[in-house]
DNA sequence: AAAAAAT
């Protein structure tokens, strides 16, 4: 095991324990051993007192998109934060460029409580060099590893700057590539959120027909606490799985055996539940081979869904659709030129003041699809007082990660703007008085996660009263256990009748619980024919000896393009991290064991090309859009299929190609193959070794 | 196991 293999000076991987300390980082551990920060040319000179000079060579640049502003804003915010509350806190990571303070929006309220200094002010860290990155030549932006002696790093000193620049572009570029495929909406029947019950087993889905029992889910709620016990009983469901299986236990976990309804409610027994969609048989699936293993993983019912021709949005445009001139143009500069099929079904329903279900395969715009309407709606509704001090927010979006939150606001700030509505994150992991301070200033949508969403709530810093639109992303993952009740309890304090939106790639009747609380009649989307097949994403499987695998992982990731590497624990992500960069392959690590600002760090740097390797745990398996990376390698195999799926979605974004590659035992194949079945995809499983052309074949970029 | 508040 590499693990060891760090010369002297480095400490073994077992060292890095992450969590005292929250704030060490394994980095600034790293980094100490070699090179103090004295040495770092940065971190004094510039970094003191708000000197600046360095980012001022940046400036040179163009001028930035309303993607690039707000990018920089949500930058600045950690920073800034770290600063002003937090003087002393580690934060040290040092603000990734962007701290070029950028002005110009300072539209924006908060800013303005710090005054400029910027955050070199920062006491400490001198372990960084601070500061640097961006600007400065510097060599290692990761000093970190340093003292590894790896020797690359000089490669990339061309970095530059580039970073934010291209993300634009690319993301451009992406979507005007698969603009074509969508047009007309086609919206056939809507189907009703149906029925839920019994599915489970699965044969009987009977009848198909009417489609629209419509609002089942009008029933007045039933709390899902009502029905605790049974479950067990009565779900007989996956009973026919028969199989007792082993895992048996494990699925209890999920939450969906809280899942109370289903056989309380009988009415729903009718409910039709209509099979025959078109196009995709099933939400998720395979029941029936599902049944069988349903050990660890669970399919869920599907939802019966209304779904939209990708062919037949053609000609439509987002202003047919309902939105305003200046959210069009602003869509436009984000690169969206013509709705995506789940946008041209979703947004009229939306702007409808409908509670809304969509189930969009992943990369196909869901951001878009709730956010530009949301805005619209929030817009016609506030004509009056707008910009008012000190108002409550109107519309709430929540996300299961901070990173996705961020990258929410990221599409969805630029389109509130243009229009003239605030909106503000409000996540944990970084200090909340500027998240407070833009409460009290008054914005109108707030992007944030549960936890600190929650925590504000209770101190009485957030008042949902007036959120008219809730937004759950991610919504069968803010499901599950950890996640429901915050979420439930949150959504509680909005507005009497507030609109609700629930969105995922795999969007089933793991919602329930909430669809029954909280929505009325919902309208439910899919897009006819997006399964796995139709997708652009190669799917691999390696059966490979353990002993192997640091070996075939490193020879996987050595390439030139960018590669999305997930490990099951953060521990292992970090270790592998560590054994790449030893091998000469920079990479960082993502993960929830490091602070904030280096997660928002190490992503950015993915994202701009400044690393092509990221080793992540599932907290990037949902959601986050990095625009060119062409491979995802699972360095473990998930134990879901939910979670297969949201991971290899982190390629092949938008239309374009990309492989996943999942590195597996012997032992595990036939846990592997039942969850491909689950997720319905199709892979070809190969033993190999090191060396074996397979792998040389697997790293030729696509 | 991970994520989500913070102390």
């Amino acid at each position: 095991m590499p693990k060891n293999k760090k010369p002297a000076g480095g400490r073994p991987a077992k060292n890095f324990e992450p969590r005292y300390g929250a704030k060490t980082s394994y980095q600034d551990r790293k980094r100490r051993p070699g090179e103090s920060s004295a040495g770092k040319p940065g971190s004094k000179s510039a970094g003191h007192r708000g000197h600046r000079a360095e980012s001022t060579d940046t400036s040179p640049k163009r001028r930035w998109t309303a993607q690039e502003k707000v990018g920089r804003d949500e930058a600045r915010g950690i920073r800034t934060h770290s600063r002003d509350d937090r003087p002393v806190r580690s934060y040290d990571d040092r603000p990734r460029r962007d701290d070029r303070p950028a002005r110009p929006f300072d539209d924006r309220p908060r800013r303005d409580d710090r005054p400029a200094r910027s955050f070199d002010d920062r006491p400490r860290r001198d372990d960084r060099p601070a500061r640097s990155f961006d600007d400065r030549p510097r060599r290692d932006d990761r000093p970190a590893r340093s003292f590894d002696d790896r020797p690359r790093r000089d490669d990339r000193p061309a970095r530059s700057h580039d970073d934010r620049p291209r993300r634009d572009a690319g993301d451009r570029g992406a979507r005007d590539a698969r603009a074509p495929r969508l047009d007309r909406v086609n919206r056939d029947d809507r189907r009703s959120f149906g029925d839920a019950r019994p599915s489970y087993r699965g044969d009987d889905r009977r009848s198909p027909s009417s489609d629209r029992g419509a609002r089942s889910y009008d029933r007045p709620a039933r709390s899902s606490d009502d029905r605790p016990p049974r479950d067990s009983t009565d779900r007989p469901a996956r009973s026919f799985d028969d199989r007792p299986r082993r895992d048996s236990n494990d699925r209890p976990a999920r939450s969906y055996d809280d899942r109370p309804r289903r056989d309380d409610r009988p009415r729903q027994e009718g409910r039709p539940r209509r099979t025959d969609a078109p196009n995709r048989s099933d939400w998720n699936a395979p029941t029936r081979t599902a049944a069988r293993e349903a050990q660890v993983d669970v399919v869920h019912e599907r939802l019966q869904a209304e779904a939209v021709q990708a062919g037949e949005v053609e000609n439509v445009t987002f202003g047919d659709l309902g939105l305003g001139e200046n959210i069009v143009r602003t869509l436009a500069d984000l690169g969206a030129q013509h709705p995506f099929p789940i946008q041209a079904a979703t947004i009229p329903s939306i702007l409808d003041g409908k509670d809304v279900l969509a189930r969009g395969r992943t990369g196909s715009g869901k951001t878009i699809a709730f956010g530009a309407p949301l805005v619209e709606s929030v817009l016609r509704s506030q004509s009056g007082g707008r910009r008012e001090f000190g108002r409550a927010p109107r519309a709430l979006i929540m996300a299961p990660t901070r990173e996705l939150a961020l990258q929410i606001d990221r599409t969805i700030q630029p389109i509130a703007r243009s229009v003239g509505l605030f909106t503000t994150q409000i996540y944990g992991g970084v200090p909340q008085g500027r998240q407070v301070g833009a409460l009290k200033k008054g914005v109108d949508i707030i992007i944030g996660t549960p936890g600190r969403i929650e925590d504000l709530l209770n101190q009485g810093k957030l008042d949902l009263s007036q959120i008219r639109i809730a937004v759950l992303d991610e919504a069968d993952h803010m499901c599950e256990l950890g996640f429901l009740e915050p979420v439930q309890r949150i959504l509680r304090h909005t507005a009497d009748g507030s609109q609700k939106l629930l969105f995922s790639a795999t969007l089933d009747r793991e919602v329930a619980s909430l669809v029954d609380e909280f929505l009325v009649a919902p309208a439910v989307y899919e897009v006819a024919g997006e399964d796995q097949e139709s997708g652009t994403i190669e799917h691999r499987v390696l059966v490979i000896d353990h002993r192997d695998k640091a070996e075939i992982l490193t020879s996987l990731v050595d390439r030139d393009a960018k590669t999305l590497v997930f490990a099951r624990t953060r521990a292992y992500a970090e270790m592998l991290a560590e054994e790449f960069d030893d091998a000469g392959i920079r990479a960082l690590a993502l993960h929830g064991d490091l602070n904030q600002a280096k997660r928002t760090r190490n992503l950015e740097r993915l994202t701009s090309g400044r690393v092509n390797v990221l080793v992540a745990t599932d907290v990037a398996a949902r959601g986050i859009h990095v625009d060119d990376i062409d491979l995802v390698v699972q360095a473990d195999p998930p134990d879901e299929y939910k979670t297969y799926l949201h991971r290899s979605g982190r390629t092949g974004r938008a239309g374009r190609e990309g492989t996943v590659v999942t590195l597996i035992t012997r032992q595990r194949r036939r846990r592997m193959t039942e969850m491909l079945e689950r997720a319905e995809i199709d892979a070809p499983f190969d033993e190999v070794r090191p060396g074996d052309r397979v792998i040389e074949a697997l790293r030729q970029a696509r």
